[in-house]
Order: structure tokens, then C-alpha cells, then sequence
DNA sequence: CTAAGTACTTAGTAAGCAGTAGGTAGTGGA
DNA sequence: TCCACTACCTACTGCTTACTAAGTACTTAG
């Protein structure tokens, strides 16, 4: 009997800056797929090649992971948005916006299209979090508003009826997250952006 | 010091049929606060004021209560719409059903407003199970059948165009959805029901 | 070349988890 | 009044959880 080739300890040393992306990117797919609550850090700790001490290390907690992995998806996403809007990141902010609304859903839309385990996070993450004790409580309550008001803007950009505004960017809104739960569940079989456009524009329709 | 009053073992022992009826209710609430993955036995247990064994006496295992609570919201649920539309609830399933889409969507909205509980319940577990591995997963995808499927008949005995139904029951279901989130999330700031007979004749219109 | 800094490990902790085996006591039928 | 039934408990198993303390070995600034 040969013995067993001594384990080879490649102790892997990243970059604090490398590692710590790699375990957002694995706690990303996890909570996708099981919600906060369902996220342990052994499984993040794995996917990585490293222990639970490791990953604690670079987040400090459980409940700061998810703040991580949530603020590194509001820079990313923003700027992959304003990449398609074709303006820069800040400018989404302003008032008014520079872009229509039917642009800016459809920018929207194709953007989320292209990342289904991130519409995934979101979307399970946002039912998890109306509970006032979830962890990111918070965060969801002022996305909404965020993102309400976003719309909004847009809206009154393209000249929709005053009063009108904020009944148009929930619509709006809801309609969105609810085809992408009907993608989720079957992507083969539903075409998001095509149900998209055809909601989009009985919403808009005379406005 | 006086001694502390003897712990009176009021062992209460419950029928069969009360105790899981209230099993199932707690299951409930705990499921629409934390999901599955972060439901436990103890707190079930703890809020019927029995032990986990007690529990587990009842329904099995941990997804065997969700079978249950699941199975008791079907027929519940099934039975408050049918009144509401006042039909027998067989009758649901007849094609054509003897109730137009407008009708149906109504009853089932005001249904659901008057059981945010049950709409959170919902929410949430649609949303954890979109992963397959989810012992919902399954059922969750037949209830997307069904679903669609009723709302397909409804338009159709509404007289919508030939190919227009699937794309229309999609489409309200997608806005129901999409709405419920944005009500649970502040239910005093919206107002469900006339949020949503605002965009259901904005789906509805010319079809 | 050395020293400071830090990425990461080992080895724990205390608590929580679902589930089981076997017993106890309340209940309803004859 | 007795008996079969069963609702429910106690006491456990074996596993997983987030998190900590203290040390080790790699990297880089001076």
C-alpha cells in the first residue's frame, strides 16, 4: 500500500479585496436560493475553499454579509443601468431625470433579463424582508421609495398627467416584479421582455 | 418567603381535530414571518403550549406541517371565494366557468384583502420556493397552473379575443402579485383594492 | 532583511435544530 | 366499570448553527 500522497496545504492567501467578492458572489447564489434565513455560513465558507472563521473575518457577521452583498448589488446594478441608459451613474439621481419612462423600463427590464440569479436575490429577499425583524427591513423600505421615486421622475420627464405620477411608477413596479416572478419560475417557457412590452404599454396607454 | 405556588399541570389534552387546526394557524403566522427555512417546531410548539414532540405528533415532520397548512388554506380559501362570487365551489373548476374575469378578479382581491396573514403567507413562499430543491416547489408550480388556467376560462366567458386569454391571466395574476407586495409592505399607505381596479381596466381594456 | 500587519486556521463554545422511543394519563365506547 | 385508544410528555440522539479567542504563516513597507 502506497501512503496516501501527503495532502498538498495550498493554503490560498487572496487579497482581502479578491476574497471578499468571492464570498459575496457565493452568498449571493445562497440567499437566491434559500433566503437569508436559509444562508449558513459553512456553505459560503465552502464554496469559497476557506473556513467559517475566514469568511467572518472579511464580514464581521452574518447580518453584515447581507448588508454587503445588498450594497454591492445597489452599485453594480446601478451602473450597468445607467450603462444602457447610455448616461452617467449620478444623473439618475437628478430631477428630472434625463431619460422617458418607457426608456428607462425597458433599460430596466433587459438589465434584469440578462441576470436571473440577481432577480432572484431581490425577489426573495423582498418577501422574506416584510417581516420589521428581517435584517433588511430597512433596506427594502427605502428601495421602494427609491425606486418609486425614480420612476416618478421619469414619468413627469415624459409628461404623464400630474396627479397620475405616483399611481403610474407602482403599477409599474408591481407589474414588474410579478412577471419576474411567473420568468423565475419558468424560464423556458415565458419571454420576460416580450410580456413586459405588452403590459407596459396597456399601463401607459393614454397617459 | 412563602413558597411559590405549586406549577398547576393543567395538562390540557385537546381533540385531535382542535389541537391541528391550531398547530396549523400558528404554522401559519410563523411561515408568513420567517418562511420555511426559518420556521421552527419550538416556536410552533411554544405558541400551541405543547412540546415539539407534541407537535410532531400531529403532522409528522417539519414538511409534513406544511403539506397540512398548505391543504388547509386550499380549501379554506377556495370556499371564501366561491362565496364571495356565490357560486358552489365545485364549480370553480367547470369550463366555462359561470362567472366573467372582471367578477372573478374582484371577489379574489377582496378576498385577500381582508387576510393580509394568508397574502403574506403566500408571498413569501412563492418567492422561497422558486428553488426546486423547496418542498413547496412543486406545489407552488400546479398552483401557477391553476391559477392561470381559471383566469383563462374567466376571460373566456368574458368574450376576450381567442389569443389574447393565456397572455391576459398572466398578466393579472402578475399585477395582483405585484400590488399585494407594495400593500403588505405598507398597508395603511395603500389601498389595495382601488389600486388594483385601477390597473385591471387599464389590463383589461379593448380586449 | 526585518518588522508590522493581516488573511486565515484550529479549536473551541453554547445554543438551537428535527426527530425518536417509550411511557403516562385523559377520554369515549361497551 | 373496565378497556382500548390516543394526545401528549420526558428524555434523549446526533447534528448544525453563529460566533470567539488565540495563534500561524504569508505579504509588504521601510
Amino acid at each position: 500500500m502506497t501512503p496516501a500522497p501527503r495532502e498538498v496545504r495550498t493554503r490560498v492567501r487572496m487579497s482581502a479585496e479578491g476574497r471578499r467578492s468571492q464570498i459575496l458572489d457565493a452568498a449571493t447564489l445562497q440567499i437566491a436560493d434559500r433566503g437569508f434565513w436559509g444562508l449558513t455560513l459553512r456553505e459560503v465558507a465552502a464554496a469559497c475553499g476557506i473556513t467559517e472563521a475566514g469568511v467572518l473575518h472579511h464580514v464581521g457577521s452574518k447580518d453584515g454579509l447581507l448588508v454587503a452583498v445588498l450594497e454591492h448589488r445597489d452599485l453594480v446594478d446601478n451602473l450597468r443601468l445607467a450603462e444602457r441608459l447610455g448616461i452617467p451613474v449620478e444623473s439618475l439621481d437628478d430631477d428630472p431625470v434625463p431619460v422617458g419612462l418607457r426608456a428607462l423600463c425597458s433599460a430596466f427590464m433587459a438589465r434584469n433579463a440578462a441576470q436571473p440569479e440577481i432577480v432572484r436575490l431581490y425577489t426573495v429577499l423582498q418577501a422574506e424582508s416584510l417581516n420589521e425583524g428581517h435584517p433588511a427591513y430597512d433596506y427594502f423600505q427605502s428601495r421602494e421609495k427609491w425606486a418609486t421615486e425614480l420612476f416618478s421622475r421619469a414619468a413627469h420627464t415624459d409628461g404623464v398627467a400630474e396627479g397620475d405620477v405616483a399611481a403610474t411608477a407602482r403599477e409599474i413596479l408591481a407589474g414588474m416584479d410579478g412577471l419576474q416572478l411567473r420568468w423565475l419560475r419558468d424560464p423556458e417557457g415565458v419571454d420576460l421582455l416580450e410580456m413586459w412590452e405588452d403590459l407596459a404599454s396597456r399601463i401607459l396607454a393614454g397617459r
